[in-house]
DNA sequence: TTTACTGTACCGACTGGACGGTAAACATTT
DNA sequence: AAATGTTTACCGTCCAGTCGGTACAGTAAA
């Protein structure tokens, strides 16, 4: 009988304070970028003290590799949802990143936490090695999604370059040069089935 | 009278030393990354004090502009070369663009060098600004090389693509793939004539 | 005389992290 | 059900080290 809505003014689940971590943590990377992410601040934001802090997470190390997991679950749980939805005509899969990553890529903050995300692999060795590990599986998946292999790389890495172009500011497309491209890509995927 | 080979063991022209230091810091940059990249270090890896240093770029901002400035030029002037080489047919432009990336990116220093220097722009907001306008000014090239803009937009992020995924090593293709790529890009450049 | 440095000493701000302590929640025994 | 111990979650303080940047006195070639 201790049902978690009754915990008002209790104490939290470590999970429920980790869950307020990764995102006072995600809103400073957006708000002020990857310098500005220190301990201190990120338990202060997440209203808690730096010891508090790092009881959860036993170094910096730790803090960065389990942001990095959290907006990975996000993105993939998003991805099957979408997959689950294309269903499973040839290219369905590859449809499925397409949308989820110009989704995710063309909201501001999402964009401005990705641009954090990947200047901090640079940094963190771990980090990198589980996003080229979460490339190598997509790529996989690209490749054995019922398009001819070398097709389907094309799209993907288009995709790759949108994502590329939203997330820094690079000369991205304007809304209708967008709209094109997207419907340019999924009429790819339908003409190059295997 | 004063041949630049003559100078051996003499004075150093300004030029000279900052071109040493631009070298010193990309070697860190390569070999140990951003967060190694500091003011001692890199006076200490170009053979010269901290306070010389200090003598040719006043502060650190101005360095790394200058480091940004420095490869940007080598690329243009590569890009320009290869331009000429393609002559005045539509799409040569892009088709100057693609060699040139893929020609970069491929070497692993320059992809090392480049992953670090895009992880810089998130905390240096100069250079992120410096590196956004060449992209504006490359896809205004590219939109008016010859081709059908959107076509055109579409070719560019998919070179761009490939140059992330290199880059950072993110499920790259293998030689064929690549092969198969730079040949299916260029077909599709001259598919797509305005 | 100007240019191009060397070298050293220093400061002030900041950072990751170690550590000792604490109170609430939970489990176990009585 | 009361008493007792144990674990979980968290606070507050302190510290060793790093970094960018300043200041300044001196030097040697052009």
């Amino acid at each position: 009988m201790r049902a978690k809505s009754e915990n008002i003014g209790q104490r939290r689940t470590a999970a429920e304070t980790r869950e307020l971590i990764f995102k006072a943590a995600s809103q400073i990377l957006i708000d002020e970028g990857l310098s500005s992410l220190t301990l201190a601040k990120a338990a202060e934001q997440a209203g808690l003290s730096k010891g508090g802090l790092l009881y959860h997470f036993p170094n910096k190390v730790a803090l960065i590799d389990a942001i990095f997991e959290y907006h990975n679950e996000i993105f993939e749980r998003r991805l099957e949802q979408l997959s689950a939805e294309e269903g499973h005509a040839p290219g369905a899969w590859l449809k499925a990143y397409a949308r989820a990553s110009v989704e995710q890529i063309t909201d501001a903050d999402t964009a401005s936490l990705y641009a954090s995300l990947f200047a901090a692999e640079e940094e963190y060795a771990s980090a990198h090695a589980l996003m080229r590990q979460k490339y190598i599986n997509w790529q996989d998946k690209v490749e054995n999604c019922g398009l001819d292999p070398n097709w389907a790389l094309l799209i993907r890495l288009t995709v790759d370059g949108l994502w590329f172009s939203e997330m820094h500011q690079y000369g991205p497309p304007d809304l209708n040069q967008r709209k094109w491209l997207i419907s340019k890509i999924m009429e790819l995927v339908d003409q190059n089935h295997q």
